[in-house]
DNA sequence: TTGTAAGCGTTATCAT
DNA sequence: ATGATAACGCTTACAA
């Protein structure tokens, strides 16, 4: 692979006069520069990733990790995410490199990556409370960029996240409007922040509504169609069977779905359903049978505004200027219709 | 970040004997060699790996690629094993890097990888017949490892690969075994590799079992639960229904059984069902209803032949003796029985 | 056993 | 407008 010296060699220059030819420097000479730019073309050259680095300190990396729960299992979305996230830093000409955590110390891969030098920043999903990786980005100062929002009240680093206090209060509230006092919330692991979020939300429009000790009516866990079907095996067998459920993903409602076919409930006559949207292709909303009431943000819409804000955090901007917030859009379909009348 | 030069300046030793030190070369002196490594540690020194990526001209990077479709989904298998593969590339202290192919050439994303001087070498997935990846690597000589093996006879580059002919043979045979004579098969898409091994297994037991023309029961496809929804629909509407399914993948029998299910068929009393299993956790053959008969090899099994094949071939081995080709074990549960007599 | 010096391929700071 | 030179942090002949 052809070098600056080789091309410097080639027309008589020096190194340092082809390096700046190449980066567009104003002072070098019109015809110098077309020189320059057709050897580079003729030889093939490509700068060097490693000495550019070695001289700027940067290593035009971005690391995502995966933490894997103990079965080794990920969710769809953790790699809709990745993938487009890799799509879209390409066109920053960053490269992603992509890390599984495996001990229990959620810190150890990052900072492994940290004392290799490996990468200039870090991009981090599936935020907790209190997340133990947050606080040591931000104490070594490694830039970072959170999908989710940890905390509750206004925070000092760069995120994308949608409103999913909002989500679920729509989504809950209109199962309230419709009669509905009697509503399931299958909602995601309980560490998570969006959990904590959709909680809240949901309180609110129970609150609303009259509705008492909402918290009883909820469950935490895995989106999986396991957990919604064992869910709603669980809440249809109480005294007071619900009436509708809250789904955080439409992989959980598929799960429900499912319990309500085979024991002889039909949906929506007997239960509604609605859930929040990530519109990942293998439980698509609308394919459901009927259709799926939900509120949608689709996973994927988070890679550009992330990697966006990780481009600019790099060039210096203030991580409180970086906080995209953006909102779910209530879509309402064939699943969720006024309460029985018991 | 402490360099060598600083634990030389603190030493009062010079930045080679440092470097010999820590890096256990012979000459050096016990006591020095000691004194070095404390204030290392004492002054938490990693070494920089961009500097000793300059020197040495490598990156310690292994690329990998995912082909996303035009619908920008990839199959769970892709994730399985890329994440193993990071896993077992942090035991060699490597990292991978992690890139999602978008354009129309397959070969793109690879030559701006092997451009940038990013990556010392590639494991390829889900090789196609002629891979214009792998030709344009061998071309230019980078380092790589394919899972799965693209040609029929002998190659010279590495893989690890399953032995797809004989596991789609052994399933198709118990099944002729047991009577079935006529068997849908619900193959891999056709220009992947592993689906063209497959057919020729299933053709050979079908000719040994006597049956005419096995290629008009394959169908070739997306290893989805659709597909296999839709070809179980497509195979049970002919005039000769068949008695038994064979799957690609445990995902395309879960289509399979839910279109049997939902048609009052009962497997394995009307038909019977066998599957390859790649183990992945969204489908587990041992859930099904009823269990379901499958060749078994877990994808993630790959990972830890791949990034040790990977290690060697960066050691200088020969790619020619890093072939592995692994079997498939059948496993007989409840999903297959004699063929019901018509 | 240790030190000196060159070099990896760039970029940046001086001169000229 | 261009060239020398140093520097990034490390490894490795070669010298001592």
């Amino acid at each position: 692979m052809a070098t600056l010296k080789d091309i410097a060699a080639e027309l008589g220059l020096s190194p340092a006069t082809v390096s700046r030819a190449l980066n567009g420097f104003p002072e070098v000479n019109a015809r110098t520069k077309e020189k320059v730019e057709s050897a580079a073309k003729r030889l093939n050259y490509r700068p060097n990733k490693t000495a550019q680095r070695l001289v700027s300190g940067k290593s035009g990396m971005i690391g995502v990790v995966l933490m894997a729960d103990k079965n080794r299992t990920a969710d769809q979305t953790f790699f809709e995410v990745t993938g487009g996230l890799s799509r879209h830093l390409a066109e920053q000409d960053r490269d992603l490199i992509f890390q599984v955590d495996i001990s229990d110390d959620p810190v150890a891969p990052y900072k492994r990556l940290v004392e290799k030098s490996a990468v200039d920043g870090f991009i981090i999903q599936g935020p907790s409370r209190n997340d133990a990786r947050i606080a040591y980005l931000q104490e070594i100062g490694m830039p970072f960029v959170v999908h989710g929002k940890a905390e509750v009240g206004p925070v000092d680093y760069a995120f994308y996240d949608i409103d999913n206090i909002s989500a679920a209060r729509d989504a809950s509230r209109l199962l309230t409007d419709l009669g509905h006092r009697r509503i399931a919330f299958l909602n995601g692991l309980q560490d998570r922040a969006f959990a904590r979020d959709r909680r809240r939300g949901f309180q609110q429009s129970c609150i609303e509504a009259g509705i008492e000790n909402p918290d009883k009516w909820i469950l935490f866990g895995p989106q999986t169609p396991q957990f919604g079907y064992s869910g709603a095996e669980e809440f249809l067998s109480r005294s007071e069977p619900p009436t509708a459920f809250l789904c955080a993903s439409t992989l959980a409602a598929q799960g429900v779905s499912d319990y309500l076919k085979k024991n002889g409930l039909s949906c929506p006559t007997d239960v509604s359903i609605v859930a929040h949207d990530d519109a990942i292709v293998t439980a698509r909303a609308i394919e459901f049978d009927p259709p799926l009431t939900v509120t949608r943000s689709p996973m994927r819409d988070a890679c550009k505004p992330l990697a966006d804000i990780m481009g600019q955090l790099l060039n210096g901007a203030n991580p409180k200027d970086l906080q995209i917030t953006s909102s779910a859009e209530l879509i309402v379909r064939s699943s969720t219709r006024s309460a029985p009348l018991i």
